[in-house]
DNA sequence: GAAATAAATGATAATGATTATCATTTAAAT
DNA sequence: ATTTAAATGATAATCATTATCATTTATTTC
């Protein structure tokens, strides 16, 4: 993955140069996204930053997590049981794997993906602006019970 | 496409088989699904059955929706906005070109998917039960404007 | 460093699509 | 025709997200 505190810097970066105030509590979001390994969900993030900022309020997290995606630093995974997950460490378009059982969500390598787009494209007329690809299944954890 | 006709008595076979009832109200919503071609939402579906049947409740199209659903006969397209579209069709994963203008959602063909799942599978270790595929964009008719 | 100000926060209410509830109706079996 | 479990219609409950608004605060300017 890519390195958290290239990440941090960067997006601190983003906001500064769009003129948004630096808080401490955006902060905390910003780091723990850039950290994230598992895409997380808000309500994670939340419970992570409250345990040492007990004032954070979820509305915070909220506001901070629009905020980041508007800004395209953030990638939000969302889905239609209502639940969306946070991708801190690649905000472009990319496939994702999706435990059924445990909700695990992971980056996997796709190689056949490549001109699939354009493929679209040429067939439909449509401007293709992005994309959302996602496998669905169980993990190897979860089949070994 | 599949020919109505053939689709509705494909599913009312279905219906008999799990012993649900076939109610006018019920037949209406297979009706309206089978002959869809624009992937329409619940909304949508109770507007068209209200005009000849004006008794009927939205709860009773969103209940029946959720059956066929259940019965694996039509294939739900849930979005992160939380709104839903139905393809009555074709129930089976495929992909989808939808326009983020006036929400047009089409069935394209798309060569490049075959071995997608697999490769996947042989990549994660995952066990895989289905996927989703959306390219998100501007139609023909949206940009002439 | 103090003052000024627009932005951000925290607490909470509003939203809105979906789901649950329950009394009434009805399809289908006997 | 009778019976009964399922389906319907009307409406309340749900719940993640968004909006509201009074208060606080990061940043700019002097
Ligand atoms: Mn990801
Ligand atoms: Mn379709
Ligand atoms: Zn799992
Ligand atoms: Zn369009």
């Amino acid at each position: 993955m890519a390195d958290p505190n290239q990440r941090i810097d960067s997006i601190i970066k983003k906001l500064k140069e769009s003129s948004h105030k630096l808080t401490p509590q955006r902060l905390a979001v910003v780091k723990i996204l850039a950290h994230s390994q598992g895409h997380p969900n808000v309500e994670q993030i939340y419970e992570q930053i409250k345990s040492d900022f007990p004032t954070m309020s979820l509305a915070t997290v909220y506001r901070n997590v629009m905020l980041l995606k508007s800004l395209g630093e953030i990638l939000e995974l969302g889905f239609p049981d209502g639940s969306n997950r946070y991708d801190g460490n690649k905000p472009y378009p990319h496939p994702h794997v999706i435990c059924i059982k445990c909700k695990k969500v992971i980056d996997p390598d796709l190689d056949s993906l490549k001109d699939m787009t354009s493929e679209i494209a040429a067939e439909t007329g449509f401007k293709i602006v992005t994309h959302r690809l996602d496998f669905f299944g169980f993990c190897q954890d979860c089949m070994n019970q």
